[in-house]
DNA sequence: ATAATCTACGTTAGCGCTAACTTATTATGC
DNA sequence: GCATAATAAGTTAGCGCTAACGTAGATTAT
C-alpha cells in the first residue's frame, strides 16, 4: 500500500492551489472547464480519493448513517437495512451497522460509538432502552428515526416510523372470528419488546369486539424465533383440544408453533389455525404456506432514510409519524 | 441538538491541557490519579465523548472496517456479518456495511467509498470484480479479507476465507451414490458466481469417483433463490421420471426445487432426493426437513475479523488461506 | 474613462484531535 | 547535597480538507 496522495499532491501536481482542487473535486463553480478538467484527469492519473475523515472535520458532515438493530440475522431487520441502505447508496451515503443483540447495555455502547464516529443521523431499530434514556440520546444526534417505537414528546429531528400492530392482530382476529374461532392462542414474543405489547393490545381488543373471551391462560411469552415458537406452542397445546387457533408474533415463531402442531399431531388448519406476522419470504414456501400479516420491511428502512434525506435538504413538511398497516395473506395454515 | 463539546472544553472546564485530557480519554500514562479522576469526570458531565473524525485524522486509524456483500437479505451473508460485526464490536471498531447487488458497477463504488471513508480493512464477500480489477483496488486498503474468494498472488495484507466447495459437492455425491442416485441433477447457482465454479468442478469429479456418468443436461444455472430453483427444477424435472436427485446451489433454491416436486407430484426423498447448501435456519423448520451441506457462516465473518485483529496488532504467522469444510447434515429431503 | 461587477483563481485559518517534543516538579542514587 | 532520573504535566505542529475572505485581471455599465 503506497502512501495515499493527498489534496496537496494533485495541488502541485497540477500546478494549482488547495483550493481549486477542492473546487474541482466538489464539483464547485469558480473554475475554467479547462483547469477543472487538468485538476480530474491529473487527480485521476494519481489515484486521488479525497479523504472523508478530513472532510467531515472541516465540514462536520460525515456522509455516514448509523443503522442501530437487535440482529441483522433476523430477515425482518435485514430488509430493513436493504432498504436503508439502497436509498443511502443513492444519497452518496454509507451506512454504520451495529447490532445490540436485545442486550441494553450493548444498545447504550451502539449509541455512543456511532455519536463518537460523528455519523449525521442514526435509524434505530426496536431500541429496548426506557423512554427516559433514549430522549436524551436522540437530543445528542442530529437526526434520528425510530423504528418500532414511538415517542411521545415530538421533536424535528425526530421520525418515527411503525407499524400497524394492533392493526394486524384485529385483521387476525377478525378472520379467526369469521371462521368460527373461539380459543385463539396468542404467542407474543419477548415480553419486553414494543410490538408485543401494541400487538397484545389489539389482540385483546380485537376479541372483545367479536365478543370473544379474553384467556389470560391463551397468551404465551416467548423467544422470536422457531425455538421460541415451538417450546411455547408445545407449553400450550399438550393435553388439551380446545385452542383452535394461534396468533404468532412474527413468522419464525409461527413455524416454531407449526412444528409443535406436527409432533402433536395436530393438522393445520384443522385442528389449529395459525397466522404469523411478517411475511419473510420464506413464509409463502414452507409447508403449510403460512398465512401471516405483511408488513413492507424494505419500506421501513426506506421511509426512515428518505426522512432523513428530507431533513437535511431542509425541507419543511416531514410527516414525523409515520405508520405502515400491515396486510392479512391468507394461505394455508389457515381455514378459508 | 446542543453544540457538541470538545477536547477544548473539557480542557478548559477541568483547567488543564488539551493533552491532560487527552490522555485521559484514551487512558494513557501520564496523569496522576487524581487529575485523572477529575477530568473523566468533567468530561462525563459535560457529556464529551472524543470526536472519531478528528481523531482519525490524527491518527490515520479511523476504527472502522467496511463489508462488502452482494445482499444482507441473503441469509448466508447476514450470518457473515453478524460474525463479523460481533467481533468488532468486541475489538470497538464499527462496520461499514455496503450491498452491491451483484452488480460489478457498484461494487466498485462500493470500494471506492470504503476508500475514501477511510476503513483500516476491508471484508469482501464474493466479489464479482475481475481479477486485475480486485487486484488493483486491494492495493489500496490496509488489509483485506476475501470471502469466497481466491487470490493467486499471496500478499501479506490480504487472507482469504473459502468454504471447500469441491469438497462439498463431494459429500453429497457420495451420499447420493451410496443411495444407488444414477441421475443426479445440480442447480448451480449464478453464471458468474465463484462458488458455483468450484462446485460443479467438485460435482462433476466426485461423478466421476463414483464412476457416474456426467451428463450436462443436468445441470442448468439459476438464480441463488427460492424462484431460480423452483423455475430450474420444473424445467429440469418436468415429462421425465429419470432423475431422482438433485444438488442445490443453496437451500433456498433446494427449497424452491422442492416447491417443484410438490407440484409435480414427485415425493421427496422416494422419488426425488434433494440436498442443499448453507444449513439456513430453517433449513431444519421446511417440511420435508432439508439435507445440506452445512457451513458456518458466522465463522467466516468471525475469521476475517481475527485476521484483520491479527494483522493489526502485527502478529506474524496469519494464515493466509483459510479453507472451512462443510459438513453434510442428513435430515427428509434425502432417502437413508 | 472610471467605477462597478464578475471571473478565476489564491491565501489563511481552523475543524478536533494526537505525536512528539519541551518544561517544571518531585523522587532517587551515591 | 547535588546530579540524575522519573513523573506530570504543557506546547507546538500538523493530519487533509473546506469556508471565508482576498485579489488580480477582464468585462460591463454609465
Amino acid at each position: 500500500m503506497n502512501k495515499r496522495p493527498t489534496i496537496s499532491d494533485v495541488a502541485q501536481a497540477a500546478g494549482v492551489s488547495l483550493m481549486s482542487v477542492s473546487r474541482a473535486m466538489n464539483n464547485r463553480p469558480g473554475l475554467s472547464e479547462e483547469t477543472r478538467k487538468k485538476i480530474l484527469s491529473i487527480a485521476d492519473q494519481l489515484g486521488y480519493r479525497p479523504s472523508g475523515v478530513a472532510r467531515a472535520l472541516a465540514t462536520k458532515r460525515s456522509s455516514t448513517v448509523g443503522l442501530m438493530m437487535p440482529d441483522v440475522t433476523n430477515p425482518f431487520f435485514s430488509q430493513i437495512a436493504k432498504g436503508a441502505e439502497d436509498l443511502a447508496y443513492a444519497m452518496g451515503y454509507n451506512i454504520f451497522l451495529v447490532n445490540t443483540d436485545e442486550d441494553i447495555k450493548r444498545e447504550i455502547k451502539a449509541l455512543h460509538s456511532l455519536f463518537e464516529k460523528q455519523v449525521d443521523g442514526v435509524i434505530l431499530c426496536s431500541p429496548r432502552l426506557p423512554f427516559d434514556q433514549l430522549k436524551k440520546h436522540i437530543e445528542h444526534f442530529q437526526f434520528t428515526a425510530l423504528i418500532n417505537r414511538e415517542l411521545n414528546s415530538p421533536r424535528s429531528d425526530c421520525v418515527t416510523i411503525n407499524i400497524n400492530d394492533a392493526y394486524g392482530s384485529a385483521l387476525a382476529i377478525k378472520h379467526f372470528s369469521n371462521q368460527g374461532h373461539k380459543k385463539i392462542a396468542f404467542l407474543t414474543g419477548p415480553e419486553e419488546s414494543i410490538s408485543r405489547e401494541r400487538r397484545l393490545k389489539g389482540f385483546i381488543q380485537a376479541l372483545e369486539t367479536h365478543s370473544i373471551p379474553y384467556d389470560e391462560n391463551l397468551v404465551l411469552p416467548c423467544s422470536p424465533d422457531t425455538t421460541g415458537g415451538y417450546h411455547a406452542a408445545t407449553a400450550l397445546l399438550s393435553g388439551r383440544d380446545d385452542i383452535t387457533a394461534i396468533l404468532s408474533f412474527n413468522d419464525l415463531v409461527a413455524f416454531g408453533a407449526i412444528q409443535a402442531c406436527d409432533e402433536l399431531g395436530k393438522d393445520i388448519p384443522n385442528q389449529v389455525a395459525v397466522i404469523g406476522f411478517d411475511d419473510i419470504p420464506l413464509a409463502s414456501i414452507m409447508k403449510p404456506k403460512l398465512s401471516t400479516l405483511r408488513t413492507n420491511k424494505r419500506e421501513l428502512g426506506h421511509r426512515a432514510m428518505q426522512a432523513f434525506r428530507a431533513y437535511t435538504n431542509g425541507e419543511e413538511n416531514i410527516i414525523r409519524q409515520q405508520t405502515l398497516e400491515p396486510t392479512l395473506i391468507l394461505r394455508e395454515s389457515t381455514l378459508g
